[in-house]
DNA sequence: CGAACGTTTGACGGGAATCAAGATAGGTGG
DNA sequence: CCACCTATCTTGATTCCCGTCAAACGTTCG
C-alpha cells in the first residue's frame, strides 16, 4: 500500500500520542483519578477522533451517545435561539470533558475552534464503570463542580460587568489558564474568532473589536496580530476586570 | 414547663418533619438515592437550620464548612462585585442542594428569600459518605450536572435575550417548576423582591416592573398583586420567551 | 395614623447595537 | 511570485433601548 508512505509525520506523531499511559494531558483531565491498571480499562473503551477547524462534534439536541475528553485543540460549546442569536456557553482546552449529564440529549452543541483531537467513550459504558471505578465518577463530580463555579462566575460577567470588564476579564481568565498549564501569564492565544469572543461574552464582534482597539490605545495590552495579546499591566488589568 | 403550651401549631409541623423518614421532599433532594438504613447513617450527621427572611446564611469566601439541603422556604444564591453591583446566580428551593463544591471556601454568599428550614452536614462528614454510599455520590453528581444544564440556560437568557424575553423566561420556569412539584402551572408564586428578580435577569428593578406592567397591559399575564402572577397564555408565552 | 419599604411610572441621556464601509490577512490560481 | 478573492477584523455614523434619576403610589407594621 503506497499510500500509506505518503502519511505525513504529524499524522505518525499524533497516533502515537493515542497511548493513555503517555497522554501528556492526563492530569489535567478525568483521567487523574485512574492509576495504571485503571487507565487500561477506561483506554480499553475508547476511540479517537479527530477534527478539523470549523467541524461539528455534535448539535444541541442530538441523541447523547458519546462522552468525549479533550485531548487537543480547542473547542466552542454553543446554545442557539430560533431566530440564530447564538451564545457560546464555554471553551474547552486539552483536559477537558464534555458530554455527561442528566439527560439524553445534548443540551448543547459542540464545534471544533482548531484542529482538535478527543476521546470517545460510549456514554453507556463509561457509567458503567463509575460502580467499579468510585475515584472516576468522584474525579467527575469535581470537575463538574468547577464548571459550576465557573458557569455562576459567566453569569455575573454576563449580568453585570459592562464591555471593558467583560474582555479584561476574558483576557485574564485565558491568561490564569496558561498559568495552570506551566505557561507564561502572557502572550495570549486567541485561537477562536472574535465572533466566538462577542457570542460567549453577551457583545457583538464589533463592540469586541472597538474595546480591544481601545485597551490598546490605553497600553494596557499590546496586540501583535489578531490572535495574540501581550498584557502589559497583569496587575491594572485585575482591578479593572471588577471595576472600570 | 408551660411555655410549651404556648408553641404555635407551626413550629410543632416543623419540629415533626424533621424525621428524615417523613421528609416530604426526600424524593427531589439527594436523600432520594437512599435506601431507609442509608438515610438513618445520613440522619445522624444532620443538624436543622432555621432562617427569618434575608438572613444570612454564608457570604461568599467563608470557610466552607458546611453544606446544605434546603428543607422549606426559598433562597438565593448570590455574587457581588467590589463596587455593590450584585448578580443573583440562583434560586433555590425544597430539595435543593448547596455547599458542595471542590473549593475550600463558598464561591457565593446564600441568604433567605423566605422563612427557610436548611438540613445541615459538615463537609467532611458528607463527603466522607460518599466512599460508603456511592449512590449518595452519583445522585449529588447528577443533580450537579443539572444545575450545570440550568447554568448554561441562564448563560444564554443573560447574553443573548431582551428583557421580555428574559422575564418570560423567568416566569416559565417557575411554572415548570411547579408542576414538578405537582402543582398547577400558573397561578405563579414570586416570594423573591423584584430587586431580586432583577439582579437575577441582568435588569435593573425599573425595568423588571415595566416589563411586568407591559406583560399585563398586553394580556399575557395578570397581576392580582406584586407577588402572584396568573399565565394567561402558556404556549404563546413558550414562543415569546425565545424571539419576541 | 404615619413611617419605612417596596413597587410602579415618568423623563431623560448614554452606551452598545445596528448599519455601512474600509483595512488586513490568508488562500488560490494564474 | 504576484494578483485576486474572500473572510475576518476594524473603524465610523446613527439609532434606540435600557439604565439612571426622580417622584408618586401602595402595602405592611409598629
Amino acid at each position: 500500500m503506497p499510500s500509506t508512505y505518503r502519511m505525513n509525520p504529524c499524522a505518525a506523531a499524533a497516533v502515537g500520542s493515542h497511548a493513555c499511559t503517555q497522554c501528556d494531558i492526563r492530569k489535567d483531565s478525568m483521567c487523574s483519578a485512574l492509576n495504571e491498571e485503571e487507565l487500561q480499562q477506561v483506554e480499553s473503551l475508547v476511540t479517537h477522533i479527530n477534527l478539523p477547524p470549523g467541524d461539528i462534534l455534535f448539535d444541541e439536541g442530538d441523541h447523547r451517545g458519546f462522552a468525549y475528553n479533550v485531548s487537543s485543540g480547542v473547542m466552542r460549546l454553543c446554545k442557539l435561539l430560533p431566530d440564530g442569536r447564538r451564545q457560546v456557553t464555554g471553551f474547552l482546552y486539552p483536559g477537558d470533558h464534555l458530554g455527561l449529564s442528566a439527560h439524553d440529549s445534548y443540551s448543547y452543541g459542540a464545534e471544533a475552534v482548531t484542529d482538535v483531537h478527543l476521546c470517545r467513550f460510549r456514554v453507556n459504558e463509561l457509567e458503567g464503570l463509575f460502580e467499579e471505578l468510585p475515584n472516576l465518577a468522584l474525579r467527575l463530580f469535581s470537575m463538574a463542580n468547577d464548571e459550576l463555579a465557573a458557569a455562576q462566575e459567566q453569569i455575573l460577567l454576563l449580568g453585570r460587568k459592562n464591555p471593558r470588564e467583560k474582555v479584561i476579564s476574558f483576557l485574564l481568565s485565558l491568561s490564569a489558564r496558561n498559568v495552570d498549564r506551566d505557561l507564561p501569564p502572557s502572550p495570549l492565544d486567541l485561537p477562536m474568532r472574535r465572533t466566538d469572543i462577542a457570542d460567549f461574552l453577551g457583545l457583538t464582534v464589533e463592540t469586541v473589536s472597538r474595546t480591544f482597539s481601545r485597551l490598546k490605545e490605553d497600553g494596557i495590552i499590546e496586540l501583535p496580530s489578531a490572535d495574540r495579546v501581550i498584557l502589559k499591566d497583569h496587575e491594572l488589568l485585575e482591578e479593572l476586570a471588577d471595576e472600570s
